[in-house]
Order: C-alpha cells, then sequence, then structure tokens
DNA sequence: AAACATCGCTAACACGCGTTAGTATAGTAT
DNA sequence: ATACTATACTAACGCGTGTTAGCGATGTTT
C-alpha cells in the first residue's frame, strides 16, 4: 500500500495541495481531474479524501494563503515611514519574488480564483478589491508629493500587477535570465514608468 | 422553433463563436458547456452542430483571428520607417484597442489557448513566439539607437503584452475612465518605462 | 499484545459532458 | 404548389467527473 511521502516536516495535505498547485497551473482548475492529482501523488483518487474536504477546497488554501501573503506585506509596507516611490519599489519587489520562487502557488491563485464557490469567492474578490486600493493609495500619495508624474492611479496599479504575472513567460522561457537580472529590469521599467522627472 | 437571429449580416456560425466568446471569458473554456451556450444563443445544444464541427473549433476559431490581427498589424508597423519608439508606441496602442474593441476575444485568445489540441495548439504557439521576436528585436534596436535605455529585450516584451492585458480589470470596474484617458495612461507609464532620458 | 486512530484500497454512485442519429419544420428556389 | 436545402428538434450514446461507503492494512499508543 502506496503511503504518501511526507518529507520536510510537510503534512500530506500540504503534500497534496502543492502537487495541485503544479497541476492547476499546467491545466487549469476545470480541466485537471482528481485523478490525475492522485496520479502525481501516487495514490488513487479516493484517497485523497482522507486529507481534504472537496477539490474546492484545495483552490480556496492557495487562494488564501498568497493573498494572505499580499495583505501581510502591504501592512508592513504602509506602515513604514518612507517616500511612495520606496514603498512601491517594495512591494514590486515582493511581488516579482512571490511570482519567482512560489510561482505555481501565485499564478493558479491569480488565474483560477473565479472558480472558487460563493462565500469565499466574493470575499477574494474583496481582497483583491481592497489591497488594490490600498496599492493604488500609496501611489496617488507619490502624485501628491510630486515623486510620481500626474497618472489615474489605479490604471497604474493594474499595469504593474499584470506585468508581474508576465513572470509566467519567463518561468516557460528557455533561454532565461537570471532571476536577479528579471527582477532588476522589471523594476527599471515599472518604476521608470512611473517616475516624475 | 427558434432560429438563431443574424443582424448585422453575420452567418450563424458567427453568432455562436462570438457568443461562444463571452462564455468562455466568464466562465472559461472547460467550465462553459455546449448546453450553456446553446442557451446563450437560443437553442438545443444539437443544433449547434449544424453550425461548427466541435466545441475546440470555436476556440481555434476565436484564437487565430485575434493572432492574425496582431501579424498582419506587426508587418505594417515593420515595414514603416519610423523610429523604434514610434513603432512601439504604434503597436501598443493598437493592443490596447483591441483589448477595448474586441475585449472578449482578445481575452478569450490570451488566456484559453491551452486547450487548443495538438495541430493548432503548437501552431499557436510558434506564431505567439514568433511575434514576440519581433517586438523584441524592435525594442533592441530602439536599444542600439540609444532611443531606448538598456534593458532586457524579451522581458520589456512581457511586461507590456500582460500590462496590458489588465485591462481586463478595467472593464470589470464600476468607476471607469474614459477608454481614451485609459490608452493614454498605459502609453505613458509604458513608454515612460522604456526611454532613454 | 491489544486497542485505536490513521490512511489507502476497491467498487460504485449520480451527474454533466461533448457529440451523433434520425426526424420534423421553416425558408428558398423552381 | 413542389422540390430542395438549411436549420432546429428529441432522444440517446459513451465517457469522465467529483465524491461516498465500506473494508482492510498500517502505524501508534497503552
Amino acid at each position: 500500500m502506496a503511503r504518501i511521502k511526507t518529507e520536510n516536516n510537510l503534512t500530506r495535505k500540504e503534500v497534496i495541495v502543492s502537487k495541485a498547485a503544479t497541476l492547476f497551473r499546467e491545466k487549469g482548475f476545470k480541466a485537471a481531474s482528481m485523478r490525475d492529482l492522485a496520479e502525481a501523488v501516487g495514490v488513487e483518487a479516493a484517497s485523497l479524501y482522507n486529507h481534504i474536504k472537496s477539490k474546492t477546497e484545495i483552490l480556496h488554501e492557495l487562494c488564501f494563503s498568497v493573498a494572505n501573503r499580499f495583505v501581510h506585506k502591504i501592512d508592513e509596507v504602509e506602515a513604514e515611514n518612507s517616500d511612495a516611490i520606496i514603498k512601491i519599489e517594495k512591494l514590486l519587489r515582493f511581488h516579482i519574488n512571490e511570482m519567482l520562487h512560489h510561482y505555481e502557488e501565485v499564478y493558479v491563485s491569480d488565474r483560477e480564483w473565479k472558480h472558487l464557490s460563493d462565500p469565499y469567492l466574493s470575499n477574494f474578490q474583496n481582497q483583491r478589491r481592497i489591497y488594490r486600493k490600498r496599492f493604488a493609495a500609496i501611489i496617488e500619495n507619490g502624485i501628491n508629493e510630486h515623486q510620481i508624474k500626474k497618472i489615474d492611479a489605479p490604471t497604474a496599479v493594474l499595469i504593474m500587477l499584470h506585468a508581474i504575472s508576465g513572470i509566467e513567460s519567463w518561468h516557460r522561457s528557455t533561454q532565461k535570465i537570471t532571476a536577479e537580472e528579471l527582477e532588476e529590469n522589471m523594476i527599471s521599467i515599472l518604476v521608470g514608468g512611473l517616475v516624475n522627472r
């Protein structure tokens, strides 16, 4: 009988959720079946239900663990006493590094949250909306203090966030520049697009 | 018996494909069922097959009609005799306007192409890869002529393209700025992030 | 060694899916 | 009016889905 291997003191549930992230990224939430997941984990499909309640629960876990990390970060950054442009750069670097090092989860949370079901769905959408407003508010501050050029702050936010999700393409690409180079290039272009001069 | 309404001299097939675009955007390709589509069109599911060969064929049509428009545009822009930065701005404006005025199709082509099946899938991926290389080459030219700052051109491309796909959020947002304002803001930030100064 | 909880298995379920066959109806051309 | 084509319908198919029930095996605690 094939037990789920738990290394690095992960629970079996965490192993499942982690494999699911990979699968959901590759195929999309709907197209990835529990039988696919079972095979990836090395077990029969029914056995998964000893550890998780449902397929959607896996998606919850993924989406909210990612969302929480971003909320905690913006809490931290907002509390800082520094220029708007510094705050924005810190947030961007955090986003970039999340996308670099927790690729599967972040990607899935970004693209597959639509398939959450309803108390969670509206909850997630709210969190996202609020996060973006807080991000926009920082940009707005930067504009008022003339560090950032006069632009529509919500538009700037969506450009930044979506641009970073492009790291997906970097992951898939064959001739990659290093992660550090990628980060610096992105910061240069994105922050460069904001600053007043 | 409920016939499919064809107005603006669209064929019935085009009506189906167009409704499918909306549905695929809302639910995703896998989650949108032929019965959903039939209901949106105002007909029974089986009746759709008088006009289309399969569900995937609809996706082909959508993906390749969008891809072709971009290829034609870059053909046109490359042939021009103008500065790199002008060419890039023209491409970006084209992307933005495609996303503004053919939202459903472009969005679906962008997010759901994974579900194409294989002669078409690799074909589509190739077209995309080549398109991005051509875009990157224009940026490279701009760098060599010192109009654009020294950045990794492929990274710049993925930032641009993904940033524009963020217009999705604009469409969904309630308090929208106008399309024209959106376009100018995006150009200002994106081109501003590239130029040498 | 006995008792207990944890975990994986087989079998099966109800359901929704894309699609096909065959038939009836509506619209168009003769 | 008649013939023909285009289009819609009903019924059904085989298949894959998420999930449950019940049982046996493994691991842990007393």
